[in-house]
DNA sequence: CCATCATTTCCATTATTCTGGAATTATGGA
DNA sequence: TCCATAATTCCAGAATAATGGAAATGATGG
């Protein structure tokens, strides 16, 4: 539970979760930490508190590339995430996106259940 | 993208993440907020914090009923909140939901009752 | 209305998180 | 080596969130 609670509240801060999104969409390969700070534009100081803060939690992992930092979304944990949600406070029901264009082919059937 | 951090913040507090599963579980009757209170040990003052803190963001509801105030989680706005995580926060990967008992390559947690 | 119970509001205190300048560490190149 | 660049740590101040006692609001039955 802690490390739920820990992994929402590090998504749950703007800065953060727009760095997320950053590295989500640059996918494994990442991205270096100034590459971020520039889109963000953001105070080094700042951006590596909450780059710190999101690797802390699992989400994020860093590795040293020449002289860079390169951070890339850890989408496994994420997906342990968001299994959480799904199981634990979505009632059973299916909490799959059901937004425009993409169709959840990725669901496992939810076979019905009464 | 406001209100997705403010959801996440909702629920990023431990408190609040035991009163929504509580109230997940209770399903859609609800419970009445001193239930949630004596379920979690809690001083009258903070329950109503943390509630106005859940239903401010629209993840949970409440409607007076006798002398009794009955909160519900709002389902709606809970899938809203994963299908917002699922396709902006998991690069099209799966992060999708283990209904019931179904293993996932990255899902190493079982137990709860189903 | 009055007593009582449920819940919220008020408010002060404490705790935690965020911010960013300045100093520091790390790396690679000339 | 010495310099430039990338990133982190240090630190302190500012902002925001959590806690809970006490008082206030609201609802119901007598």
């Amino acid at each position: 539970m802690t490390q739920i609670v820990d992994a929402l509240s590090a998504l749950a801060q703007e800065t953060r979760l727009k760095a997320f999104r950053l590295l989500v969409e640059a996918g494994a390969e990442g991205l270096p930490a100034g590459r971020i700070g520039e889109e963000l534009d953001l105070p080094p100081a700042t951006l590596s508190f909450h780059l710190a803060h999101l690797a802390r939690t699992g989400l994020v992992r860093s590795r040293q590339e020449g002289r860079f930092v390169i951070y890339n979304a850890d989408f496994q944990n994420m997906n342990q995430l968001v299994g959480y949600l799904t199981e634990n406070c979505c009632g059973g029901r299916s909490c799959a996106p059901t937004t425009k264009g993409v169709r959840n082919e990725t669901l496992p059937r939810a076979r019905r259940r009464a």
